[in-house]
RNA sequence: GCCGAAGUGGCGGAACCGGUAGACGCAGCGGACUCAAAAUCCGCCGGUGGCAACACCGUGAGGGUUCGAGUCCCUCCUUCGGCACCA
């Protein structure tokens, strides 16, 4: 054995042991238990980032762990492949998407062996390969003929300069990120997949979710936001059709002084056409952003239409008002306005001088609209009664409703619905870069779904000349009028394809299905699914907390009901891995953009404290400005490149600091600091198998001839065996774990008996951490074993075994407080009953001393914990 | 704005079911070894007072429940994640 610990040497035999033996591939085998670990799939960005490394580490650790229990563990990886950053770095470089992604796919697979994951290879994939995505619009077709797909206008942001629809990300204050120009809204054609229609079901199946934290599904029930209310018609003033908007609060309807539509309502446009004043608000309402938060943040202006909408119990008119706040996307694009209590609604009506009116009140308070949450959001208060609403004086909530909802069912105008806050998911990109939505545009036939023989509809990758001629943002397939141009499945007439691709979101929602056989060219899924499915553990980035994981979700079921897998839901554990987040360094250029400098390259002052004050580029000198610490990500150039560390370190260091510096639900602000430490810790296992293994082989243990202090560190080891058991399996935390096992080895090398007992318990003890810390740092442990067995059968070694006999004590060690404060540590025998246990604490001089002759009123005592003397 | 989470030494974190706050590590300080450096080993390391034993204070802020609160409840502050076209 070699007395220095050598990463590069130990981690090569390692993996090519590993890639020799095909160690990670695994088949179906219904005799043995299977378990799926699976870690989110990356998108190939580049390069490996510490997020990566810390969500496949953690996966790593937990499916070797299970290995060790003797599962048939499956463990895949593959590549995300579709998305918007190839066309920007395609446009930016001058090259082709398809080229830019497939040579960062094998940079990153090379780095994930290089980490030394147990990945079963064979069962790779990459979701912009046709062969991949031509089951996803298979079943999009099959949808579109089970009426689960249709097409509708919908809002995205449009950079009227570049004549480009942008992401959300692209809009930047307002404004395109490359152009610079004012974002407008503009409504286009898109393809929708009803959602909503599994809404009761994707929310009634949270429930047999019991392992997924409790924060997501709490998300999730709130993102699906179901609520009971009314569908109600208000009549409109010389218009046919009358206005129908969505209430939860029907109690309050007498309430109601105004109505409020989306500027894209066709009443508001209507009005428009001979208002040019109203007009250029609808305009001024238009030009911003689609995201929520930008609208829910902006400020709440309106402009009323000059029409009015009749109050459908009491006749009074209502002036209707167009609202930027209001959206034409969400429910009916009009809402009632009831500002005596709704907040915003108040403020608005505040704003513009409308008419506010009370019309509930709580017995013996008053009304008051500074204290909404008391006035409006708990509608179940007991005292909570309507007033001011004429023969619905009186009643509670419920009553109202009731009466209310009679009313309009009566006079067929209204009923009674359930609402979900979840929309429709519109799967329409006008982007390249993805998976062609496979429906051909016929002049007679309409939208034609591509013939399931037709399929796939492949993307060209070959788009050099688009790119290198500089054709910017447009997307290659949507310049290419040869690649539109075919004929219509239903007529044969001349049609043209759809040009528009699905969302990535799209690919991701099913890819952990497909893993079970990836090589089946007939079918999307088959009976291997529902060998490895659900998966058992899914680990990923809490940032996917909602979207990703509730598409994932509604996936499965329609996968489940076009009969492909047999279960409800897909992920039975998750585990939502915190961020890796960094600071971040700008500078402002004479544009007013920011650009971002990557923390590798800025040097940092820090004061006396080591807090720091100021930030200066390496390469210039010149100061940059500290941004905020947050998630590493590209678009604000803050990722630490982990390979650099590998390189210096080894992959067991990195993997070993990753799962250290924080328990992996936490976020963790990366520093370079402590990965040196991790390195230290290995040098000293290494030290202390060489020391042990250089001295000779040990005899066997003979468990009856211990001395006390041979004893003391097998009742470390294996209460190490039974913490890292529970930290492994149950807590998921290994932070914890390496820090026992860190604990462990101190008590090791502190342990200098050199006796053929103490031998025989030092091989115990080196063999078991060899096992314990093989999940975490495998390739070390590997050379370790070898050296301590003789073997290179690591992998298939069972987890360790708790030797209950070495746990006994005979003394335990209590805490005494008086008045709740810790006066004295003391011990006593195991056996020790409670009176027994009083009387040694009430012993103690300190303890008599505080005690100070007053007479114990109370006392508590917790066996093995503590005494508390109340006086 | 709405939904979710987190705030503990100089730093990362531990304390799992309400029972010793600061395990383990990083940084720092002191010492041993060395011609020297690195590596390694030993010791100290929340604050205040004290020679010491020990005492008092201390888990974002303010209040509450309890024999006992970092942990439970209420209010607030700050930071992070998501908000439907970043992935």
């Amino acid at each position: 054995m070699q007395e220095q610990y050598s990463p590069a040497e130990v981690e090569r035999a390692a993996q090519d042991f590993w890639a020799r033996n095909a160690s990670f591939q695994v088949t179906e085998d219904p005799s043995r238990e299977k378990y799926y670990c699976l870690s989110m799939f990356p998108y190939p960005s580049g390069k490996l980032h510490m997020g990566h490394v810390r969500n496949y580490t953690i996966g790593d650790v937990i499916s070797r762990h299970q290995r060790m229990l003797g599962k048939n563990v499956l463990q895949p990886m593959g590549f995300d492949a579709f998305g918007l950053p190839a066309e920007n770095a395609a446009i930016a470089n001058r090259t082709q998407p398809a080229k830019w992604t497939y040579a960062n796919m094998e940079y990153m697979k090379a780095q994930l062996r290089r980490l030394g994951f147990a990945y079963d290879w064979s069962r790779e994939l990459a979701t912009c390969r046709p062969e991949y995505y031509r089951w996803e619009q298979l079943l999009f077709t099959r949808l579109m003929k089970k009426g689960l797909v249709y097409r509708k206008n919908a809002v995205v942001n449009w950079d009227p300069v570049d004549q480009t629809v942008l992401a959300n990300e692209q809009v930047v204050d307002g404004r395109g990120w490359r152009s610079g120009a004012v974002v407008e809204r503009r409504e286009i054609p898109q393809w929708f997949l009803k959602i909503t229609a599994y809404a009761q079901e994707l929310l009634d199946d949270l429930d047999k979710l019991d392992g997924w934290p409790d924060a997501v599904k709490i998300m999730q029930r709130n993102w699906i936001g179901r609520s009971e209310g009314l569908e109600l018609q208000f009549p409109v003033e010389g218009e046919p059709e009358p206005l129908t908007v969505f209430t939860t609060r029907p109690d309050t309807l007498m309430g109601v002084t105004y109505m409020a539509v989306a500027a894209e309502h066709p009443l508001a446009l209507k009005a428009a056409a001979h208002d040019p004043q109203l007009a250029a608000f609808l305009e001024e309402a238009a030009r911003s952003g689609v995201a929520e938060a930008e609208i829910e943040t902006a400020e709440k202006r309106g402009m009323p239409l000059g029409i009015f909408a009749i109050h459908p119990i009491t006749g009074e008119k209502l002036p209707i008002w167009a609202a930027n706040f209001v959206l034409m996307g969400y429910g009916t694009g009009a809402v009632m306005a009831v500002p005596g209590h709704d907040e915003r609604d108040f403020e608005f009506a505040t704003k513009y001088g409308l008419p506010i009116k009370q019309v509930i009140a709580i017995a013996g308070e008053r009304y008051d609209t500074a204290r909404w949450q008391d006035w409006y959001a708990d509608k179940t208060h007991p005292q909570m009664r309507v007033v001011n609403s004429g023969r619905f004086d009186g009643l509670d909530y419920r009553q109202a409703f009731d009466a209310i909802a009679a009313h309009f069912e009566n006079a067929g105008t209204g009923r009674r619905r359930v609402n979900f806050r979840l929309r429709d998911w519109g799967v329409s990109r006008q982007r390249y870069w993805g998976c062609p939505i496979p429906v051909i545009h016929c002049a007679n036939c309409g939208a034609v779904p591509v013939p399931e023989d037709q399929l796939p509809v492949v993307l060209p990758e070959d788009v050099a000349d688009h790119y290198s001629s500089g054709g910017g943002v447009q997307s290659p397939i949507k310049a290419d009028p040869a690649w539109r141009k075919t004929t219509c499945p239903s007529c044969g007439g001349a049609a043209e394809r759809e040009t528009d691709t699905f969302d990535t979101f799209m690919e991701s929602s099913w890819y952990y299905a497909r893993f079970a056989c990836p090589d089946n060219d007939r079918q999307m899924l088959d009976a291997r699914a529902n060998y490895w499915l659900p998966v058992d553990q899914y680990i990923g980035g809490i940032e996917h907390a909602i979207l990703h994981l509730l598409y994932a979700r509604f996936f499965h079921k329609l996968m489940r009901d076009e009969g492909m897998v047999a279960s409800d839901e897909p992920f039975i554990n998750l585990l939502t891995q915190g961020m890796v987040v960094k600071e971040t360094y700008y500078r402002e250029t004479a544009g007013g953009k920011r650009e971002w400098i990557n923390p590798a390259e800025v040097e940092l002052e820090t004061d006396a404290k080591g807090q720091p004050v100021a930030a200066r580029h390496k390469a210039d000198g010149r100061p940059v400005t500290i941004g905020g610490v947050e998630k590493m990500s590209k678009s604000k150039n803050n990722g630490v490149d982990p390979q650099a560390l590998i390189d210096r370190y080894g992959a067991d260091t990195v993997r070993l600091f990753a799962m250290f510096a924080a328990p992996p639900d936490a976020s963790l602000e990366w520093r370079d600091d402590g990965v040196e430490g991790a390195s230290r810790f290995l040098r000293r296992l290494w030290r202390g198998v060489y020391q042990h293994v250089a001295a000779g082989p040990a005899p066997a243990l003979d468990k009856a001839r211990l001395s006390t202090g041979q004893k003391a560190l097998r009742r470390k080891l294996h209460e190490t065996i039974a913490k890292l058991s529970d930290d492994y399996g149950r807590r998921k935390a290994f932070n914890t774990a390496i820090a026992a096992v860190m604990e462990l080895i101190n008590d090791t090398t502190r342990f200098e008996d050199h006796s053929e007992q103490g031998r025989a318990v030092l091989q115990e003890v080196w063999e078991a951490i060899a096992l314990m810390l093989q999940p975490i740092v495998p390739h070390v442990c590997h050379a370790l074993w070898q050296q301590l067995r003789g073997t290179e059968d690591l992998l298939v070694q069972p987890w360790p075994a708790v030797d209950e006999s070495a746990l006994q004590k005979d003394r335990l060690a209590i805490v005494v407080q008086v008045n709740g404060k810790l006066r004295a540590n003391l011990e006593v025998p195991a056996g020790a009953s409670k009176d027994e246990i009083s009387a040694i604490a009430l012993a103690d001089e300190n303890v008599q001393r505080f005690i100070a002759g007053a007479p114990i009123k109370k006392q508590i005592v917790v066996p093995g914990k503590l005494v508390n003397f109340v006086v």
